[in-house]
RNA sequence: GUGGGUGUAGCUCAAUGGUAGAGCAUUGGACUGUGGCUCCAAGGGCUGAGGGUUCGAACCCCUUCACCCACCCCA
């Protein structure tokens, strides 16, 4: 094949018809997030690199070996975002929205960015729709928060998920949970897995999220994070608990649930699916109580959670496409003139109508309209320009009449019954 | 960043060193102004790219690019 231009590694084309799927959960997402009372943020999709740096940690891979960052001409340095959370964070802050209402429940959907290897459910770019609730300690709002993903997931038929929750304490009662477990993990190195000997140091909570059967083996004593809670965090879990039981939203207590961004404390939780391949979150979220703050804000708790809209979308069945309502066929140019005209008519009653082009025969048309799957078509031919009329066509039975401009919406909409 | 797999028609795939094929799709015809079903025919390829071995390479070797899957990590 001649050279040509291609996207680039990992950023792809969402086309027709797969393109439904994107905008069905993004439809749906958006119902909800109404229905819960969230507003939109739109916030760029460039950032000051120390945003992502600060946010989500220094040690992290994601800052450490996957963000889009470069200098540009003004010798800033910059990054695509690779998470939503801390632009929208940077925003709540630039703008004082604290000082207006504390209380802040926003959404967004958009694209991300992080220069991985690609592979099942992950791409360079992805998009993703997430929430987050600013200034609100209640874990009913954790509850609220929960549920609003639940009902997404739920309402879009992603088949297989499972809710895993857990709490990961604070700043009061996380240090000394992370002091035993790593006397505990440095007791058993010998039953451990090179990267997770590595993890000891750099995340030794992520050798509980290892997949290696040895290693879950050897945690499988482990010391866990809600055994370490303290009063505060433990009080906050335990409501959550119970109002998830109370409202029977269904969940699973997973205490080597860890999250890989610095930010977060006491609620994480993860909506996997099986069949996702080895990416199988396809949603996770939680508290992070001490962001706003990190990033030069007064104290304020905050919790939310991010949908990976990609691996929803390979996790649900193409929405129904429709045809248009209408298909042209008009066999001359005088034919197709009147066609437009009448297009223009239908379309304002709402009726979606395309029409064929080209020296083509009816044949050739009639095929395409079948193949566009048309619910109608409207044929102009040497005999309707003649005597002034149109012939239109339903296509499921093949019913079949004469009509004049006058009568034409008339009969279409009798026709869509 | 590491490892494995795959690149042949628009799509899914055959052809294991000797003339590049099929199904589906597309276009046209059978049916001169009427779709779907059936039948017939046609168009469509520098076999991802570049180099090498050979009388001869889709096939063997080297390089490179892309895609897929997995690791790392994450939505």
């Amino acid at each position: 094949m001649a050279k040509q231009f291609q996207s680039v590694q990992g950023f792809n084309d969402i086309l027709y018809p797969e393109v439904g799927k994107f905008q069905h959960i993004e439809s749906v997402s958006r119902q909800y997030f109404g229905l819960f009372n969230f507003k939109e943020v739109k916030t760029p999709v460039l950032e000051q690199a120390g945003l992502f740096v600060r946010s989500i940690g220094n040690g992290t891979d994601i800052v450490e070996k996957e963000m889009y960052i470069f200098e540009d001409k003004g010798g800033e340095i910059l990054s695509l975002r690779p998470e939503g959370t801390a632009p929208a964070v940077r925003a709540y802050l630039e703008h004082n929205i604290d000082r207006q209402d504390a209380i802040q429940k926003w959404f967004y959907i958009g694209p991300m960015f992080r220069h991985e290897r690609p592979q099942k459910g992950r791409f360079r770019q992805f998009h993703q729709a997430g929430v987050e609730v600013f200034g609100i300690d209640d874990p009913f709002a954790d509850i609220e928060v929960i549920l609003l993903a639940d009902k997404i997931v739920s309402s879009l038929a992603v088949k297989g998920v499972t809710v895993r929750l857990n709490s990961i304490g604070c700043p009061a009662c996380r240090p000394v949970y992370l002091r035993e477990l790593k006397s505990y993990l440095n007791g058993i190195t010998d039953r451990l897995c090179e990267d997770c000997k590595r993890r000891i140091d750099t995340n030794p909570m992520r050798v509980l999220d290892c997949k290696k059967e040895g290693c879950m083996a050897a945690t499988a004593g482990a010391p866990k994070t809600t055994d370490y809670l303290c009063s505060v965090c433990s009080a906050h879990f335990s409501t959550l608990r119970s109002g998830l039981d109370a409202l029977r939203q269904g969940y699973t207590i997973d205490t080597r649930l860890v999250r890989g961004l610095d930010y977060y404390s006491r609620t994480v939780f993860e909506f996997t699916a099986e069949d996702a391949g080895a990416q199988n979150a396809v949603l996770a979220g939680g508290r992070y109580d001490y962001l706003v703050e990190l990033l030069g804000g007064a104290h304020t708790p905050a919790i939310g959670f991010a949908m990976g809209i990609e691996r929803i979308a390979a996790l649900i069945d193409m929405p129904a496409v429709h045809g248009p309502d209408i298909f042209f066929i008009p066999i001359t140019e005088e034919a197709r003139v009147r066609a437009i005209g009448l297009a223009d008519r239908l379309r304002r009653a709402d009726k979606t109508c395309e029409i064929g082009y080209g020296e083509k025969t009816i044949k050739s048309m009639m095929r395409r309209a079948d193949r566009l799957n048309a619910a109608m078509v409207i044929i102009i031919g040497k005999d309707e320009l003649r005597d002034g009329s149109i012939t239109l066509k339903r296509l499921s039975d093949g019913l079949q009449e004469k009509v004049d401009d006058a009568t034409l919406l008339e009969a279409v909409r009798r026709m869509s019954q």
